[in-house]
DNA sequence: CCCGCTTTTGTACGATCGTACAAGTACAGA
DNA sequence: TCTGTACTTGTACGATCGTACAAAAGCGGG
């Protein structure tokens, strides 16, 4: 009826899909619905539906924008391992960090979930799933940064569901573990 | 109206908690309705609410469930870790079977992102997250059964989501090596 | 200035949801 | 046998859902 506000589809459109991303984050993919969304972008529901035609479409621009949150943080991770002088006292200073931020892991495994659902959603999973270890991968070899990423996630998803203090010294210690090379067998 | 079926309370009751493990593991936490969870087990819509007064008490219910299934695998893991020559072999082992199902593994993390949301499901998920842990403390002591229950279950969650196939050797040379007391620093 | 296209918005429709509830049925005890 | 209680079921109500759509409004090209 009235249009009152200035035009800029590309913005809302973003702003759409960052909303989608924080109610996922808060609610969880099911209960994910358009009027929700809506409300979080502080958008009429009509602008939901146009920009993305079928609720599946508006789950998915969620799911990847976090994705491309994800992506920033992994070459901010990237970056900082590169100059550390032990990677292993450095990885772990990261984990603390990223579960500083609760909604934000949760988030992760909701995309996790949803990729095992849904086959389409696969390759925005593999970002997290396969960037991890391909950064580390540098530093100790493909075998131990594929250990040593899924090593990380368990500890994230520990952290997470039992909401108890990362144990630092104790990761740094199993990352050492993981990286040094395999023990002779006796 | 009619009554046709054998009076069975608790035995309805058990099959409602089974269905509703089902449509969580197929559907998601978010998604599972009353009509969905009483088409499953065959039963009247009014059965769902008669044993659970609201959708929560529904949902508890079949995570429970859940939970119950899963504290017996885990004491099938007990055991046959108790009389295997090689840890590390057997457990890798467990793990390929345990991804046999993906039906199940997804329920598990249900299970984790809905205790990571409702601290009251937080006692549920404890019986996994640190169940297998308990289950490896004897054999590598504590420490090292945390850390390679984390990345079992990081392990699990990468199998899950990109549907790779699990590569049992490196995951037993993953094993051993947090088993294995620390290297000496030098 | 006006016209055509894109963008924006409010409203509405049918479906499905959680939940309530009255009516009907089985069964235990008197 | 009769009665009260627990169980079972079909139906209904209001809320909310995904989606459609017509009307209104901005905006560039003639």
């Amino acid at each position: 009826m009235t249009g009152r506000r200035t035009r800029d589809p590309e913005a809302r459109k973003a702003a759409l899909a960052a909303a989608t991303m924080e109610v996922i984050a808060e609610a969880g993919v099911g209960r994910t619905t358009h009027r929700a969304v809506a409300a979080k972008a502080g958008l009429p529901l009509g602008a939901t539906t146009y920009y993305f035609p079928t609720l599946d479409d508006l789950i998915a621009a969620g799911l990847h924008h976090a994705v491309a949150t994800l992506q920033s943080d992994l070459n901010q991770w990237e970056e900082r391992l590169r100059d550390a002088p032990d990677m292993a006292v450095a990885l772990t200073r990261l984990c603390k960090e990223y579960l500083a931020d609760r909604r934000q892991v949760r988030l992760e495994y909701e995309l996790c979930l949803a990729a095992a659902r849904d086959a389409a959603l696969r390759p925005l999973a593999d970002v997290w799933m396969r960037g991890l270890p391909a950064i580390l991968e540098p530093h100790v070899g493909a075998a131990a940064g594929r250990d040593i990423g899924a090593l990380i996630d368990g500890i994230i998803l520990l952290a997470l569901t039992t909401e108890t203090d990362l144990d630092e010294p104790g990761l740094t210690a199993a990352i050492r573990k993981l990286a040094a090379p395999a023990p002779e067998p006796r």
